[in-house]
DNA sequence: AACGCTGCTGAAGACCCGCTGAAGACCTGA
DNA sequence: TCAGGTCTTCAGCGGGTCTTCAGCAGCGTT
């Protein structure tokens, strides 16, 4: 479950980045609206936990935007007491769910977690590719109706690859998406991991789904293979 | 991947060239409002990097009339710290992200990097020309149905040539575009690489999409030959 | 008709990219 | 602490790809 918390004081952020992560949450952390619609855009989150008082862009630019974007990630919205902000705007801008400072954090969790399952329900949770089935949820993939045991990293990959199924993908982009990396992460890397994922998926099946795309990357054929 | 850079500040325009090139950008650099413009309209950019305050006509303007124009190519502004201008007003004329003077060189690279990919993802994808088709994303290319393998360096040239299909492109510019390569690159380079891509695509169909037009350069029929 | 210019193409070697096995570091749970 | 699995790094290999070159073929001009 990934969660992206945007919120500038920062030990308010780091509270949370370790509640959550306690709590069995993967948190990123954002300290200001335009890094946090950075992140948002560029990772796939289950929820957002979104301050309304940012610096620069404010919580109600950042949902806006995103949902102009087309981005349906859950969104829960942190609104301050004092009702300077109204809640009801928060809503009215895209926003899944409202709390009020100062929260509980027990609240927050319950919150967050029964907005994911709303989220999740609607949000497709299994990419079918022929007879090869990726379940995001359930961090579980099929071929030809055989579980194939993988692991964290090599699903992570499958599961990237999935959601762009038929589309050419960077390895630079994968390591951006399946690691939290540098810009001097090596490629080989990828390559090392997509070659086992293929003895798993592909070869004992006869099979051909994760494709090499020479000069461009990797692309998983929309078809199964 | 393709820069612009409007910047007035000679210093600031020559380090950013230069460490921009070092990132495997290629950089080209315009020092007023105008030419900017003018460079924007007449090339395809992956990203623009735009300064705010620039002599005859500032980058408020710059954008706005990018954006009239139906230019959607991804606009990262540069603000001063000042506040004399306002970050929020630079999303509403059209620009994509901004970075407040002054900025972390390492920031701005991967604030460019991240709009990149964000722009490059919605762009069209596929480009139907009669019975060929050049989808971009899955980097595939098909004829009458028929997959056609192609090289990483035959398709850039293809897809290139796709995007300005019954246009006639020339070679100068097909280098530019395909190649990072300096003036003193030659042509014939790309005269092997479209002879054994004609040999993919329209020799074996009896087909002839991929014309010469001479003195100019080449074209992709809109009809698809 | 001859010349020069432009573009085409086959061949060849350098080059680059991706694959893979192995080794050691790393993490995690017992 | 130890054992198991997992991840990363490294180096070598193999093969496809790119570029260069040279010769040739059109086309337009002189």
């Amino acid at each position: 479950m990934r969660v992206l918390v945007v919120e500038d004081e920062q030990r308010l952020a780091q509270a949370l980045q370790h509640g959550l992560t306690a709590e069995g949450f993967t948190v990123d952390i954002a300290p200001d609206g335009l890094s946090g619609l950075a992140k948002a855009t560029d990772h796939t989150y289950d929820v957002i936990v979104l301050d309304i008082m940012l610096p620069g862009l404010n919580g109600y630019r950042v949902c806006s935007r995103l949902r102009a974007a087309g981005n349906d990630v859950g969104i829960l919205m942190l609104t301050a007491k004092d009702g300077e902000w109204d809640e009801a705007e928060a809503l009215d801008t895209g926003a899944d769910d409202y709390l009020s400072k100062p929260f509980s954090f027990v609240v927050l969790v319950a919150r967050l977690k029964a907005l994911a399952r709303r989220i999740g329900s609607r949000a497709p949770r299994r990419t079918v590719l022929g007879d090869l089935v990726v379940d995001s949820a359930a961090r579980t993939c099929t071929r030809a109706g055989v579980a194939v045991p993988l692991t964290p990293r090599e699903f992570a990959i499958l599961d990237h690859l999935a959601r762009r199924a038929g589309e050419a993908v960077s390895k630079r982009e994968i390591l951006d998406e399946v690691w939290d990396s540098g810009p001097d992460s090596d490629p080989n890397t990828v390559e090392v991991h997509v070659s086992s994922l293929r003895r798993k998926i592909d070869t004992p099946f006869g099979r051909s789904a994760l494709q090499t795309v020479r000069g461009a990357g990797y692309r998983l054929a929309a078809d199964g293979g």
